[in-house]
DNA sequence: TTGAAAGCGTTACCAG
DNA sequence: CTGGTAACGCTTTCAA
């Protein structure tokens, strides 16, 4: 058995009070005494149990980072992020993927409120997210990250999709294409939001948005190799996907038509993951700080959990970067 | 406040010692007092407080997953597998970073430790570790992956690191290749042991290891393009990198020095992260199953937690095998 | 400045 | 079958 808190008492003389004053450099020890425990804690060497400890105050130091799958490119940093925040002030992170499955989320919250979580760092994947919801309502901090649920108001981190898919589909428009093919992602905010931009980039330039030319797709290799295979049946010069895994995927595709990118047909893609810059050509894209928005959400989420923020919830929108590689060819005259 | 179990009791009137039965499923219980306080718990909504059952019991259901990095694309893979397995027994999973540094492995360890959780899987990555003998001492089973630690025997989950780095180096002598240089990895028993499978598949075939076509390297990408640089100037045929990072790194230099793959310069690599089938040429790779090595060290820690698994630490090593894609040129007699 | 004692919410043993 | 009650190890009043 691990010495306690009352065996160090014992051998330091002192009440079990005193021990734990001085463990927490709370209320008044005098030095002599203070000496005493530490000398006691140091031979027992001894270590506080954290479950008494939490079972006690309330708080774990720990909090949930739920995301739809760590083996997805764009997460990793994220997650990387958020710990990096979080170790400083000794908390740790317990990760859950769900795939996107509301079911799955509804799993986890349960369990995490269980589990006592200090907070957790949600990316919303369903639309039914009603157990998150619960979750906040029981008192536990929740800051989404990435995508934003719908019908509450949370603290969230979030990247300008709009705008970003806006400033990339009017590079393309700037280096002069005119026939632009968009990959879609799935049903979620920021797939939604990446292609409001393209539209409206489209409109402002007084090019028709033209339904076949925006293909399904669902944020997978596999789709954007499909979605770029139909695209390129209809004449397309060039392809903004709505993340760079799709946009590999028609990389993909093009080169296997035989076409050359970027003298055929240029690509954007969404997201900036690692391989963008990897592959060849590298490829042009949409800059999302995933590691910053990892350590911001957690920052944001620890001053929740410790009471140094207050309020009202509020939402952090970053603001994308184009970064221009080989993909379009050309640097244009969007670079900065 | 949430309720208690207490009030589950007061509400069923019964006892809590029998809220407590019917709970886990323990004990005897007539029907129809289960039935009564069924629906107490669900009148109340209530939730058992895994803190107090933990300390109870001793047990969190919760391990911890320590690594170096989960933005290192072969991570996120063991990440996702070791999640998996666990996830099917309500355990959760502490995710730690320790960029291979023995002091940050040493306060995760020590504070996971005091977080009680009930076991952890381990990538070691430093030559000192004796913070996580002293978890083992403690009682908190530990099972390594990916690398081995010196002087003790644990469990685990490992890669015949000599056997793929000696069959890739093997299929580059079938190729005809005499002069094949060889990207070192940091000072880690894997890398060493891909160093050891590359000089034995060259002795051999009667051909000399040369110091200086063994280049130093990190595992990082960095690392494979300056290597390459220096084997390029020894005028090698063929690069052998001891982790797909590495190589791509490689696979940059060489074309920047306007030197094509394969045709001018093969190159192999190790692990098979998800870039290697993406780039171009893809890439020749040794393939390391990364999410069953996950899975495996999980099923085999919750075995030791569960009381399931007794005895003597066993080493499951997992043979590698070559994927042969577009980087070292025409599929030669090694393909399967 | 210190110590005793009452929780925190469960589990588990022991009578009944 | 069921209900007390003593742990589990620590925090936090409250007196002294």
């Amino acid at each position: 058995m691990p010495p306690t808190i009352k065996d160090v008492a014992k051998r330091a003389k002192v009440g079990i009070s005193t021990v734990s004053r001085v463990l927490n450099n709370s209320g008044y020890v005098s030095p002599k005494t203070r000496e005493r425990v530490l000398k006691a804690i140091e031979e027992l060497n001894f270590e506080p149990n954290y479950l008494a400890k939490s079972l006690s105050s309330g708080k774990t130091r720990t909090i949930a980072l739920i995301l739809p799958d760590i083996t997805n490119p764009f997460f990793p940093a994220i997650a990387r992020g958020v710990e990096d925040a979080v170790k400083r002030k000794e908390y740790h992170v317990i990760l859950c993927n769900t795939d996107g499955d509301s079911q799955q989320e509804a799993l986890h919250a349960k369990a995490l409120r269980e589990k006592a979580v200090d907070g957790l760092i949600f990316t919303a994947s369903s639309k039914n997210n009603k157990h998150v919801l619960e979750l906040v309502e029981v008192g536990i901090p929740v800051v989404l990250i990435d995508r934003r649920v719908e019908g509450n108001n949370l603290d969230a981190v979030l990247v300008d999709n709009v705008a970003g898919a806006y400033e990339a589909t009017k590079y393309l428009i700037g280096l002069g294409h005119k026939y632009i093919g968009f990959i879609a992602g799935p049903d979620v905010t920021t797939a939604l939001e990446r292609q409001e931009g393209y539209c409206r980039a489209l409109k402002e330039a007084g090019i028709e948005v033209k339904e076949k030319l925006i293909q399904p797709g669902n944020f997978r290799y596999e789709s954007g190799y499909t979605g770029a295979l139909n695209l390129l049946e209809y004449g397309v010069t060039a392809i903004l996907a709505a993340n760079d895994l799709m946009a590999l995927g028609a990389m993909r595709a093009i080169e296997e038509k035989g076409l050359r990118i970027p003298q055929d047909i240029a690509v954007v893609g969404f997201d900036d993951i690692p391989l963008a810059s990897l592959v060849k050509p590298a490829l042009t894209t949409v800059n999302q700080p995933a590691y910053q928005m990892g350590a911001l959400a957690a920052e944001i989420l620890l001053e929740r959990i410790e009471g140094k923020r207050a309020g009202e919830p509020k939402e952090v929108i970053l603001t994308p970067s184009l970064v221009i590689r080989e993909s379009c060819g050309g640097r244009g005259r969007w670079q900065t």
